[in-house]
DNA sequence: CGACTCGTTGAGCCAGATCAAGTGAAGTGG
DNA sequence: CCACTTCACTTGATCTGGCTCAACGAGTCG
């Protein structure tokens, strides 16, 4: 059988350019895994034996430091690719935060494929650069933004994200959503304490920028407001 | 005639693979730009119009917030690869640190290039692939490490970066070295202020972990020191 | 020489960390 | 069905690392 063919990110993923032959060949080195909340794919410092695309579900990648201090490095959405090819080393942690399904390759393997099918290989290139992008305007918010900036930041980012990631194409970004992640996990995302990201909700939610209903799901009642603060 | 041949980053940079009759093609479509430091090769924002290769010297990246906060995202080294391939606008700024070589070419050539040789293409891939491990460590540096981490973090790598480039292979990292930076600038680096950073000099200094001969000439005492900080 | 730039040092302050309860919803089990 | 625990979060009180503001070298250039 072919999962492929029926792939809900099969328009999206690096795999878009394929032609149906490739995308049997694809296939066939490839595998599906369930991970359920929780469970880890990835562990940093380990041989990097295999890559992955998301398929449904989240993913948070993650590092730490000697002394146990996280840092979340991204969060992993449908359609992003996992895992460090033409390298020895994993570099990060990565850790479903949902019921999440991904489609796994060995890295030699992928490898293999890509150097036969330089049409992934660029779609690998252009993914690559885009992370490095997001990546680099964390850099920004690590480094220069307030508490306030960075929760604004952040809601923001997942809120148009989620859209990107639920509704395909560039629909616009949601104003009802649900938190994918606990409050530490947003602490660990913004370079903050939990006691800090507790705080800065309490204030939107006062200040009537956004509205919750319970612990995770989220409204934004004032984008403008939202997209004031981080400037 | 034809630069490439000679060039000093011939062995290193992302042409490292191609062969005598690429490469003179790829020398055909560009060409070579002395920089004075100070001076900006690319801006944020802009149209991404170009893409460079470092020969000599060295850069900084940079972005700004909207009130003119300033965070560096990276240094760029002797054969590292600039600019934004694939992309609309120039996601940072580069600016010269040092008097720098630099070898620019059309974007739109270069993409169609790369296109034509899968090599060149890989190589990019593989050296992007390197920035964004380097950018992800670096956010965990500045979500996560005191200011005395940051600088020793910053002072470990910039031996080892600056023995690599000036050397070619793997060497040892230098333990006399030049700062490439001033103190502005690594306060930019490091997500932190000019008074904090010149206070951990002085810390450093004052515990004998570094010497300085003036402002930029640091010296490595106690590498086994300066590693137990970063951890 | 003054004017300027870059860096260092000091004094005080504050955003966010740390420490310590408190709350409320969901599960557990008796 | 109600105590009892647990988990995830909130809130309050206090502390502190790094920021801000301000003064002061030490080179450097005209």
């Amino acid at each position: 059988m072919n999962f492929c063919q029926a792939c809900s990110i099969r328009n999206r993923a690096i795999c878009a350019d394929l032609d149906d032959t490739e995308i049997a060949l694809l296939n066939r080195i490839g595998r599906r895994k369930n991970l359920s909340a929780g469970e880890s794919l990835l562990w940093e410092g380990d041989q990097a034996v295999f890559v992955a695309n998301v398929v449904t579900g989240m993913l948070k990648l993650s590092t730490t430091t000697g002394d146990g201090r996280e840092q979340i490095l991204g969060l992993s959405y449908p359609s992003d690719f996992l895992g460090r090819p033409y390298g020895e080393r994993t570099p990060y942690d990565a850790q479903a935060l949902t019921e999440t399904t991904v489609c796994v390759f060995r890295r030699v393997d992928f490898e293999r494929f890509a150097h036969e099918h330089p049409r992934l290989e660029r779609k690998l290139l252009e993914r690559t650069l885009g992370e490095l992008d997001r990546s680099r305007r964390w850099m920004l918010l690590l480094g220069r933004m307030s508490a306030e900036e960075r929760l604004a930041t952040l809601l923001l980012e997942i809120s148009e994200r989620l859209a990107a990631s639920t509704c395909g194409g560039d629909a616009s970004p949601l104003d009802v959503f649900e938190l994918p992640v606990s409050r530490q996990q947003i602490a660990d995302i913004l370079g903050l304490t939990i006691e800090t990201v507790s705080r800065q909700f309490t204030r939107l939610r006062e200040e009537e920028i956004i509205g919750m209903n319970g612990r995770r799901d989220v409204e934004v009642l004032r984008r403008d407001l939202l997209e004031a603060i981080v400037g």
